[in-house]
DNA sequence: AATAATGTTTAGCATAGGCTAACTTATATG
DNA sequence: CATATAAGTTAGCCTATGCTAAACATTATT
């Protein structure tokens, strides 16, 4: 029988799945701003607003208004008409979240996934990627390695 | 240099990225809906609010206004006090997602990851796997089959 | 220095997805 | 059959995420 419609025992098992992928859906967009805050940064010294919603493919309020939640949840520093810096905590998860994401891009590489899809594809993928799972997938890559 | 931080010519690639993951979490409630009905009318020969509510890990209330907007969206058919039923379309996307969720579920399983793990990683990655992706996939299982 | 262009913020709206509490209907039991 | 329990529904609230349009600030240009 397939693992998925194996009866009893399993109903707490998938509920508790559904609810790890609420918790993920409301921390990955802070991964993802925090992410391009950096890269942005590195880049080109500075993140301005208008970068992100247009990398973000958003309308610039958006923005705005989810920089205000991610100050309030103390990873993101700035001031009226400014830049917007990073705190610690800010840096420590744009770190995890590109080492993550180049690990699942490139193992999707390794996999014989056209490159335009992995990029696409390990966009989504990378904030349900649990510890376990990341590093079965450095393992594979280790083994096979990206050209 | 990484595949992630390669400047020019991405952000369009990025952007249509985050687009894609915003809609994929828009469909995958539904997703989520009606696959587990299937499974409910199949394991029991039907599927009532209460037995979703669990399983999703989700007030019951909840359950109600998010069936309406199925049946706006023609998945599932139900009058007031009964069971819950699935349109074709709706079975249609219920065996599709199954379809997909077996194949990450036992990707993850021959990659190596624990079997509770994969339950729940699954769950999550299911969504934003593409048609290559999944092939990919597919392929990596039929050369290294779950024991 | 005045004005045009660009960038940022605010205000106000919409939808999705959660919740609790109160109410109604259906079912099961004494 | 009357009533207690269980199941489903409604109402009303909240937060997150998106949008547009209008206001405000900064910067660049004549």
């Amino acid at each position: 029988m397939s693992p998925i419609s194996k009866k009893g025992a399993s109903a707490k098992l998938r509920s508790q799945a559904f609810k790890r992928v609420r918790a993920d859906h409301s921390a990955e967009l802070a991964g993802d701003y925090v992410e391009m805050i950096a890269d942005l940064i590195d880049d080109r010294g500075e993140a301005r607003c208008t970068d992100l919603a247009m990398r973000l493919g958003v309308a610039n309020a958006t923005v705005v208004k989810t920089l205000k939640r991610l100050t309030d949840q103390g990873l993101v520093t700035q001031e009226p008409y400014r830049a917007i810096f990073l705190t610690g905590d800010g840096w420590k998860m744009a770190e995890d979240g590109k080492r993550r994401h180049q690990i699942v891009e490139n193992f999707l590489l390794a996999l014989g996934v056209p490159a335009d899809t992995a990029r696409i594809d390990s966009e989504g993928i990378e904030h349900h990627v649990s510890a376990d799972t990341l590093k079965a997938m450095a393992r594979f890559l280790s083994r096979n390695p990206t050209n």
